[in-house]
This record gives C-alpha cells, structure tokens and sequence, in this order.
DNA sequence: ATAAATGGTTGACACTGTCTACCTTTCCCG
DNA sequence: CGGGAAAGGTAGACAGTGTCAACCATTTAT
C-alpha cells in the first residue's frame, strides 16, 4: 500500500468531510468508521489516530452541522417588524429540515452521543436556540424572562415538531392532502401568530 | 439443548414481548434478533421462522406500540366540553411520551421500517391519528375539511415536537429553567387554545 | 404410509467497533 | 549531531451483528 497519499494533518478532516457526505447521501445509520476510511483508502484503524470513538466522530459531524444550521438560520431575510423577522426565522427553520433531511434528523431525529462527554458539540446547539430566544426577545419586549422561554419553546416545538412530522416516511400513509401539506407551515405559523398575539 | 421448552407458536410472541421489554429497558437501539433468541433461550435462528428479518420483528413491535398508544389516548378523562377534551388529550399524548420514553422515541424518533411493506403497521398508525382528527373536529363544527386537517396538524406537531424536545438529552445543557420546563406543557396547551379561538 | 410443511438446530459469511502490536517519519532536546 | 519520543500510519484479532444455507425432528395431510 502507498505509504501516506495524504497529508498527515488533513486526515482529521477529511474524515469528517466523508462522515458529512455520507450522512447527506444515506443518513447516519450507515455510517461507519471503517466506510469512511475505506473511502478515503486508509486502513480501517487509520481514523482512530483523530477520534477516540466513532462517537468523537459523530460528536464532530454533530458540531459542524449545528453551526451550519446557525449560519442557515442567521443568513435569513431580516425585517424590522419582529413579527415578520420571527415568521422569516420559522421559514429559514423549516427550509433547513426540508432540503437537508438527513442533516436535520441527525440533529433532532437520532439519539446524539452523550452530551455531558461533548461539550464543544452542545455549545453549538446552544448557539441556535439562542437564535431563537432573540427572535422572540424582540417580540414583546417587556416580557418576563420565563414567559420568553415558554414561547420560545412553544415556537420551536410547533416548527421541529412540523417538520419532524412531515418527513416520517409514515406520513404518506395516513392520507393528507396535498395541499394540506404544502400549506402545513404557513397555516402554523398563522397559528402561533395569532397564539403570541397581545 | 432441551429440544423444545416453548410451545410452537408462543415462540412469535414471546419474541414481541421480549423485543417491547429490551426497548423500554433500554431503547431500540440495543434490539437485536440474537438478543432476543438469547433471553429466550433459542438458538440465533429460531425467530427467523416467524420473522422475514428484523425489520418484521421491529414492525410488529411499533404496530403494537402504536396500538398501546392509541389506547392510552382513548383512555384519558373525556369532557364534554370540546377544548377541555382537545386539552385532555393533549395532556394524555405527553403523558405517554414522558412515561414511556423509548417506546415513544421508537414511534416517533427513530426510522421505521419501510412503511409500504408493513401496512399492519400504519394501519395502526393511521388510528392514532384518527382520534386526534376527531377531537379536534369537535372543535369548531362547521370548519372545512381542509382546515380541520390543518389544526390538526398543527396541534400534533405542537405536542409532538415539545414531546421530542424534552426528551433530548440535549436539553440539560441548554439551560432552562426547571419552572420553565414543568410549565412547558400548559403553557403550549393555553398557546394553542389561544390559536385555536374562534 | 408417505410426503410436505412447520419449527427448531448448527455453521458459515460479511459486516461493524475496538483492542493490541508493530512500523515509519518527524521533531525536539541533551 | 544523535537518539528517543511522539505522531500517524499499518495489520491482525475478537466479539458482536444480520442473514443465508443445510440439516433434522415433529406434525399434518393426502
């Protein structure tokens, strides 16, 4: 076997690149240490050197896509109006679970590794709820702070909920209509409009 | 080996109940067709003669977790005022999820098998749904389908999603307060009958 | 009575994560 | 310098998984 095709340092990265793609490709369950050292022509202990555990691993892809899914989130179209700023957040939300299923369901669909052992990849997730919390923050401005997490949860709960339950293979079975679907998410964000109104 | 200490046919049973055992003592990740032969006593092979492969074992298992879980719905108080009801049936989908984590995280949360190929299955799933569709149609009396279908929605991805988020470990590390999270439910409970008003 | 179907058995194969041991290359320090 | 340690790669082994194939006993049907 050729003695090292790849620069040393870059093997740490290259393996969370292939983890991303294949997760993108077929989703987490198939991916695997060895799958992704066989796509990088490395030996199958070759990824050990980098993460202690296919857990660090996924610990690391985990990570990333949190800070994706922050960066999605924070290139929304703003407005001034903080009603429609939060509409347009609720949108930048839903969009990231559609066009990227397999990303979304590993953030929220899959049992993640132990959070207390990877607290880098929890600072990420932290960073999108915070998102969040601001855009509601600016909702009704003297609210108290505990109010402003029950909405905030509220929120959130509706559009992960709707999204996750749009993307159960299930759903096809149970017989909605189309346009019931493709009218889902606004109708929800009508809905939690009317709920967070004065 | 003792040539046969279970009855013929028990042995499909006995193969369900210990698969629902393993996932509400430790989730549907740890299932496995071996493991079961293992608590039963029977060699590797032996459930192979009343399950395709493991995804049939695991569909039979969610069509009965959905059926205990369309039973607990129907189960909870009745009242004959509709958004008392609506409201109790709320309160009885997240007691279920929150006493029975992993058989809900099993539902809802982790891939199913294909669900064209197990009918049973979303035939059970589709019930579920039926009731919450019913609830809410008592609701407002001469709404149209398509909106009924749309409230519908709405409120199940509420619930359902709050139901999701509470359940990631993730959570602890988010930083909320304890009040917050007890309050989490009726406070989404008074949103949604807010959004719902006529 | 004999043939078929039913429900069990063992053995094998490919796949997974992970432990251990080994081999190179690089780099730092006495 | 020179030599040892550390980094980063290798191969081999082990236990676990799902599943295929072959085999065997019992029950049932023709």
């Amino acid at each position: 076997m050729p003695p090292r095709p790849h620069p040393a340092r870059d093997l740490r990265e290259a393996c969370v690149d292939q983890a991303l793609a294949i997760i993108g490709d077929v989703g987490v369950e198939a991916l695997s240490i060895r799958e992704v050292a066989r796509r990088l022509g490395v030996s199958h202990q070759a990824p050990y050197k980098h993460f202690a555990s296919s857990d660090h691993l996924l610990a690391e892809v985990v990570r990333r896509t949190y800070r994706q899914f922050s960066e999605h989130l924070e290139a929304r179209p703003r407005s001034s109006h903080p009603g429609e700023d939060l509409k347009s957040m609720g949108e930048a939300y839903f969009r990231f679970a559609l066009d990227h299923p397999l990303h979304y369901r590993l953030l929220f669909g899959t049992p993640l590794p132990d959070p207390a052992a990877h607290p880098e990849m929890m600072a990420e997730a932290r960073r999108a709820f915070q998102l969040l919390h601001e855009a509601i923050g600016h909702l009704k401005p003297p609210a108290a702070e505990e109010e402003l997490q029950l909405d905030a949860l509220f929120v959130w709960a509706t559009v992960h909920g709707l999204a996750s339950i749009l993307q159960t293979a299930a759903l096809d079975q149970i017989g909605l209509d189309k346009v019931v679907l493709a009218e889902a998410l606004p109708h929800a964000l009508h809905r939690i409009g009317k709920a967070l109104a004065p």
